[in-house]
DNA sequence: CCTACCGATCGGTAGG
DNA sequence: CCTACCGATCGGTAGG
């Protein structure tokens, strides 16, 4: 009853043209003609497939079910992808380049260490639940991703929690408690929050703030 | 190439006679002559889906594949139950109820709060980590599951969850912290253990003294 | 417990 | 971008 119907909303979000792996054959329609161009509508594919496989996970979501949110038959969505996986491999790892820019943009602007955990923890809230914002809700579910895809998606994750192991060896932590674990616990709870989060009784900065709390301790 | 290929190892868990919900019909085979009673192959056949399902998820894991692990065809499996969806239902309410038997059996033995709450952990961890107890790695996953079926095994979760309400009710807890978050993340990480759980490093009750590390804190 | 089969659905391709 | 189709696989049933 909770993540199953369709839903209409699809935000303008991780448009950032500079199209890298290249599906889409030549494009260069005029800018400011009524026409969508090729990569235009491939950047809307990729948008409702994120959707798709946040809500749905990536077994659960079809190509049909991709090819008819975006108005056209499921073979016809292999003029814009070489494969399901290969679009999802696609889908993560934009996201997380989008995920990775948007955490340093706001540690950037703290001064202390603990300061730069709870901006950055307030932000993966904000990416993880925030619908607009696809960016990537994913970033786990990697038990129904076949194995092939699996290695290069985990590299790809690997990368991004780089951010958080330089936040966290930046914290003035009890020598007891061990760093590493200290960063899986902590991501996960983050990485996973759309499937533990309730809407309502706290907002997000709130519960980033119970997080942070939680995890913070002083060295003696 | 983690938990794909076949594994070969079924202990003899979870094999709680006393059959609640009734597929096998009439069984009254003499205990002690060589044959194995309908029971018996149906409580194999509940060990054998558990292993899949913890390994796979819901949807990855196909009637034939467990068929072929119980070493008949798929068409035979019904002969021992109604729906994949009630096979999963089963298995998780059992799971459940085994690992809260298990959880409050090591939590009465301890004193303080604190104590109750790491030896609630290490108890968790050793249910999620260790695959002979199959007991449920399951717990999640909800995602992967027909709608239909959801709302019965969250039901079925928030009962199992109300044994950690009552042990975090009892921390003398800083009032900033809300215990219901509290027990929302840490049971996340409980739950979820086989997902973040990297072997070698440190021991199961190594790792559960880290997370009440992490999460203890005294009131002021 | 098996054989044989059902309708549905899957990812993907050919050939326009 | 479509039609038409492929082989594979799915959960489940009939009829023994």
């Amino acid at each position: 009853m909770t993540q199953d119907g369709p839903t209409m909303s699809e935000g303008a979000v991780h448009r950032g043209r500079a199209a890298s792996s290249g599906q889409p054959k030549s494009d260069t329609r005029a800018a400011g003609s009524g026409e969508a161009s090729v990569v235009e509508r491939r950047d809307e594919i990729l948008e409702i497939a994120a959707t798709l496989f946040a809500e749905r996970g990536y077994r659960a979501t079809s190509i049909r079910d991709i090819a008819e949110r975006a108005g056209m038959k499921a073979g016809s969505l292999y003029y814009h992808i070489t494969s399901k996986e290969a679009l999802f491999v696609e889908i993560h790892d934009k996201a997380l380049d989008a995920a990775a820019a948007r955490v340093r943009a706001v540690i950037a602007g703290c001064r202390s260490p603990w300061e730069r955990l709870e901006a950055a923890c307030v932000e993966m809230l904000e990416i993880q639940l925030n619908p607009e914002s696809l960016t990537l809700p994913i970033m786990n579910n990697f038990r129904s991703v076949p194995d092939e895809v699996k290695d290069a998606l985990i590299r790809k994750r690997d990368e991004f929690e780089r951010i958080f192991r330089d936040i966290i060896a930046a914290l003035p932590l009890p020598s007891a408690i061990d760093r590493t674990i200290y960063r899986i616990l902590l991501l996960r709870l983050l990485n996973t929050a759309d499937e533990w989060y309730r809407e309502g009784r706290l907002t997000r900065p709130e519960i980033a703030a119970q997080i942070v709390g939680i995890f913070r301790h002083e060295a003696g």
